[in-house]
RNA sequence: GCGGCCGUAGUCUAGCCUGGACAGGAUGCCGGCCCUCCAAGCCGGAGACCCGGGUUCAAAUCCCGGCGGCCGCACCA
């Protein structure tokens, strides 16, 4: 049986939401890059825009946009080169892997560095010392396989060793350009950037769909603070919500699996939530998904991640993640609190003071980095699974209506007797009035209703004899199939709240 | 990247085991008829064997390699 997941995917390939890159024309194009359609693209710019309304302009975010590609140097900084070039080697047997610098380092007890080293010499180093695979004791390996997570690039038309990558997020660009903006900004503690940005990373084995691809989408804010201070003006504005529950899997509930609802005052007081900055943006980030974005609250969690887990730059750290029955529970923002572990390490490269001065003007501080970042394809993507509605009858998306790619379709009931000349101009005016309308004349009126129920749009309006007698038109609701007829000349109004404050469409008559 | 299964029009699929004629069907799409409020009907049209190599008189079918998909492992910084 065909589960929901499939179903997305078929029907957005299909009706043009999303599909992969390039595999009509050339076969065996490269896995985890995809193509946004006409309707999946508007959708996206959706998101992205009900972010900005409200995220970035409420929190006075200073959105910024950074290059793609970025000096290597930057990620020698922050600790990405490191970690994006993994030496394995595997067990012929058994098929394990290992890190080939830890499983020498923990089989011989040794803490040498052997960043150095060949793979000829690392190589040597397993035979020599006979070391056997961890897990079921053979000596025989395969060789070392290099895995690089990150794309580089030789940048100059001269360069042959690359000198450059495509990023593996967007935070580098607003660290390494926080002085600056801070500067051209006048800015105070906390400063908060924002970004929407491409970024690139190599995946092993990207898979389902958006879920995991090789370039996607975030949405970053990276919120600059005086550690010593993290409270000003946090305290304030955590005020109204002291008592939201935040949604939260612990480290200690990992096994049961059972989600603990903590308010905002609980997880300040028991110190789980460290402080009024951390707080306030968790709030924030589950209030934007559930009551903006329209995922469930029982749908929601924040997954505490342990040791291991954790990214090499996080001293604390929160996956947002959504439930669906197809895919379980899948990440959708990324909140770590990162210290000033990318400002230091890019002190420490460059030599160059990226301090600025205390709020009081007494001293020097590095700020401290709290970042959420949404992964935006997973959102649309998510979007679409949980919209998915199907009866005997038909298939449609229940989407909130303010994100459906298609506001408002019109049709004349037939083509003759002036309705589509009447249909044609109300649509045109939809248009001038600001909603994203469609037009179709094609088939019969009940086929045209179901091709926009498949790709949610959540008003229909047709065109029909009566229309030419009376100049009213009937407004279909997507969800409910019902009709209500109403005057042409205040159908903007009417849809407007319609659409966007989700009325019920008997309430408008 | 490893192991298992898999790859046929936009989508879903028959055919493959047992090689043989223009690769069959459904749906969707386009045009027309009909003139209509929830995928009705009729006529017409466009549309596919993942890529490369091999075996053979002959390959969608058998063999090898590549690429891609799903699941599991690993990875997810």
């Amino acid at each position: 049986m065909r589960g929901t997941y499939d179903k997305i995917v078929e029907l957005a390939t299909r009706r043009g939401f999303f599909w992969p890159s390039s595999r009509d024309v050339y076969a065996g194009a490269p896995a985890g890059f995809y193509v946004y359609g006409p309707l999946g693209l508007r959708m996206k710019e959706k998101i992205v825009s009900l972010w900005r309304r409200e995220i970035v302009l409420p929190e006075g975010v200073h959105e910024i946009e950074t290059p793609n590609i970025l000096p290597l140097k930057v990620f020698e900084a922050s600790g990405h080169l490191e970690h994006f070039f993994d030496k394995l080697i595997e067990c012929k047997r058994c098929h394990s892997r290992f890190r080939v610098d830890k499983l020498i380092e923990e089989t011989l007890g040794i803490e040498e560095n052997l960043e150095g080293l060949s793979d000829e010499e690392l190589m040597k180093i397993i035979v020599d010392n006979g070391i056997k695979c961890p897990k079921c004791g053979s000596k025989e390996w395969t060789g070392i396989k290099k895995f690089n997570l990150m794309f580089t690039l030789s940048v100059g038309a001269e360069a042959e060793e690359p000198n450059a990558a495509l990023r593996p997020e967007t935070t580098q660009g607003s660290v390494v350009e926080f002085r600056k903006s801070y500067m051209t900004m006048r800015g105070k503690l906390p400063f908060i950037l924002g970004q929407v940005g491409r970024v690139f990373r190599n995946e092993i084995s990207p898979r389902r769909a958006l879920i995991r691809m090789r370039e996607f989408q975030q949405l970053e804010i990276h919120v600059f603070f005086d550690p010593d201070n993290p409270d000003e003006m946090y305290r304030e504005k955590l005020e109204p919500y002291m008592d939201y529950k935040i949604r939260f899997l612990r480290r200690e509930d990992r096994e049961t699996g059972r989600i603990v609802e903590m308010t905002a005052r609980e997880g300040l007081e028991t110190g789980y939530t460290i402080n009024h900055l951390i707080t306030y943006w968790l709030v924030l980030y589950q209030k934007f998904f559930n009551e903006v974005l329209g995922f469930p609250l029982e749908r929601l969690r924040y997954r505490e991640l342990i040791e291991g887990e954790k990214a090499h730059y996080a001293l604390a750290h929160w996956d947002l993640e959504v439930y669906t029955e197809d895919l379980g529970w899948v990440e959708l923002v990324n909140n770590a609190y990162r210290t000033d572990y990318d400002l230091s390490g890019h002190m420490k490269v460059s030599g160059n003071d990226l301090r600025v001065t205390s709020p009081d003007g007494k001293r020097k501080l590095l700020p401290h980095l709290y970042e959420p970042s949404i992964g935006l394809d997973r959102v649309l993507f998510h979007e679409l699974m949980l919209a998915y509605r199907e009866d005997e009858e038909r298939v449609w998306l229940q989407l909130p209506r303010y994100l459906a790619p298609i506001e408002v379709a019109v049709f004349p009931l037939m083509k003759k007797d002036g309705m589509r000349e009447k249909a044609k101009e109300i649509y045109r005016m939809l248009i001038s009035e600001g909603f994203v309308a469609f037009y179709d004349e094609s088939g019969t009126i009940g086929r045209r209703y179901r091709r926009m129920d498949e790709v949610g749009t959540p008003a229909c309006v047709t065109v029909d004899h009566q229309t030419m007698e009376d100049e009213t038109v009937t407004l279909r609701d997507r969800d409910t199939m019902e009709q209500v007829r109403v005057g042409i000349e205040e159908l903007p109004a009417k849809l407007r709240s319609f659409i966007y404050e989700g009325k019920d469409i008997k309430d408008l008559l």
